[in-house]
DNA sequence: TGCCTATATATAAGAATCCTATATATACGA
DNA sequence: TCGTATATATAGGATTCTTATATATAGGCA
């Protein structure tokens, strides 16, 4: 897996990416990332949920309580217009660490 | 420029990198990583020198004083063999970074 | 019934790495 | 003499991870 040091940053990221086709949970969105990255990007719930607040208040997402079929409370969010509005230049600038990296090194393109 | 969100961690990568051709002092090392990445990625001074006396402590690099042809004293970082070896995992695990991006979301391979 | 696992959210305390601001000091050119 | 480039250093703050802990319900199994 992915060590700390290297993925900061990325939770944002990955939070809107998932949000962008689902109004997911906290819960929900953890296992997608973790299994839409075959296991490479982990994100325990103690670091998801205080992102969550955090881009609520930014206005990125918002969240309503909703009650499962087993009557089991939880959060959904789903993405705001300025939620979509931030992911394009949110992927953008990661395209340029890429690159970036790329030149001063040899990460390869897997 | 890149969002100091978004470049965490890249500095302990980009040190390694570029004291892998070359000996170099920080103030020289900033300017080439903002050079090779056409100034895409760029660091303060104040992030750099803390992150060199960390990445000496931990073995990477040793920096010796030296006197340039001016008569200015600075401090030559370069790369120990533990410094080498840990670049090669390094870089394998910011590639693995990209893929997991690639597969959550749509960044682009600029 | 009791226990374990899965589901689901929440917070606290700490570590790491970035930022801006500030300080020091020398060399060179206008 | 004043500004810019060179060169290192530290203080204080922000953000985002970590592990540990707490709460609560549902379903399966012994």
């Amino acid at each position: 897996m992915i060590g700390p040091g290297i993925k900061r940053g990325t939770a944002e990221l990955a939070i809107l990416s998932v949000l962008e086709g689902a109004s997911l949970h906290g819960y929900e969105m953890a296992r997608r990332i973790e299994q839409q990255t075959k296991g490479a990007l982990r994100f325990t719930l103690a670091a998801l949920y205080p992102m969550l607040y955090r881009m609520e208040q930014r206005g990125w997402i918002r969240g309503t309580w909703e009650t499962s079929s087993h009557g089991r409370r939880r959060r959904c969010y789903r993405l705001t217009p300025a939620g979509k509005k931030k992911l394009s230049p949110l992927r953008q600038e990661w395209s340029e660490l890429f690159r970036a990296l790329r030149q001063l090194t040899k990460v390869a393109d897997a």
